[in-house]
DNA sequence: CCTCCTCATGAAACAAACTTGCATTTGCTG
DNA sequence: CAGCAAATGCAAGTTTGTTTCATGAGGAGG
């Protein structure tokens, strides 16, 4: 198992091989090497590192919803009626649980919540709906926004002006 | 170059196959087959299947923003003035363009984009409503909510009931 | 009913990539 | 200046990915 809470120092090596792998993390480590003047082993160790640090939290094939059934992409916000840590953590666990909520963000301002819903039919976002915010009492207003446009899709992480250690 | 439009027919092994995918690409295709009662070229021509027909868009390595110095993720609701093809393109590209914006939608409802975006420092933030928001005349109104904690991040396509072909 | 054709599959051979061991170099510390 | 720790490249070994090929299932047409 990776050391998720360890810090990592990481120089423009590391970030160079990142800004790789963030766009194919299928590239070969050898082509890796040769974008950034090391050796295929030194690529190498330093992916290991990084994923054991968690750095690199996970690889994984990016699905196109639409081409598996699921073509709506749906945000809400969600207010609730109290804020106690119990109340919240059980709304956390909720949504992290459904599986159509794809993203689920705890935030600051005009709601609590963020949701980014995934579904096949706006029946099934209206049944989801019922589910998690009808049928929970500590949820006192939500907001559905429908995309039109998934303009820009990604968690690709700026890389650009890396601070030596917060 | 994939075929990006074409359609494709899935069937039980190949959403079993993005299944595992999804939350590892790196799972090797002998070890795939084993959960799936497929030999491993059976796999890997399922894949590529997929790849070309883009039902899987890419491949790619998740990084902890926190681990790389870019620790705060903002989503910003941005109502535009007018939206002509022209400007709601322009706006789109502009957007697209910024790498700080992790993620961006065209959406209907009370806004017109909704956006993610990955900062090092709330300074950071400012400077960028700057640039998007305040040095954009079309830009009516836009509304900050920062992320207290990502609570599940991911771009995993729930993969249960998929109909035979929408 | 049979044949041809197409398509997907598995086994095996093949090629490529990943991984490890080892000696060397670099930079720092006592 | 010597010794130590860390990182590197090369080369060998191992795993994984890829291709080839023959087989069998399913459908269309004779």
């Amino acid at each position: 198992m990776a050391k998720l809470g360890s810090e990592i120092a990481l120089d423009t090596f590391d970030l160079a091989i990142l800004d790789v792998l963030q766009k194919d993390n299928a590239t070969p480590q050898r082509t890796i090497g040769e974008a950034v003047n090391l050796s295929a082993p030194a690529v190498q160790r330093r992916i290991k590192r990084m994923e054991e640090a968690g750095v690199i939290q996970a690889n994984c094939a990016i699905v196109d919803p639409a081409k598996v059934g699921q073509p709506i992409t749906i945000f809400v916000e969600v207010e609730v009626v109290s804020e106690t840590t119990e109340l919240i953590d059980a709304a956390k666990a909720e949504f992290s649980a459904t599986p159509e909520v794809q993203q689920c963000y705890y935030v600051t301002g005009e709601a609590d919540f963020i949701l980014v819903i995934v579904v096949a039919t706006m029946a099934d976002y209206e049944a989801l709906t019922r589910r998690l915010f009808f049928g929970n009492n500590n949820v006192k207003r939500f907001r559905t926004f429908v995309a039109m446009d998934r303009v820009k899709v990604g968690l690709t992480v700026p890389l650009k002006s890396v601070k030596p250690a917060g």
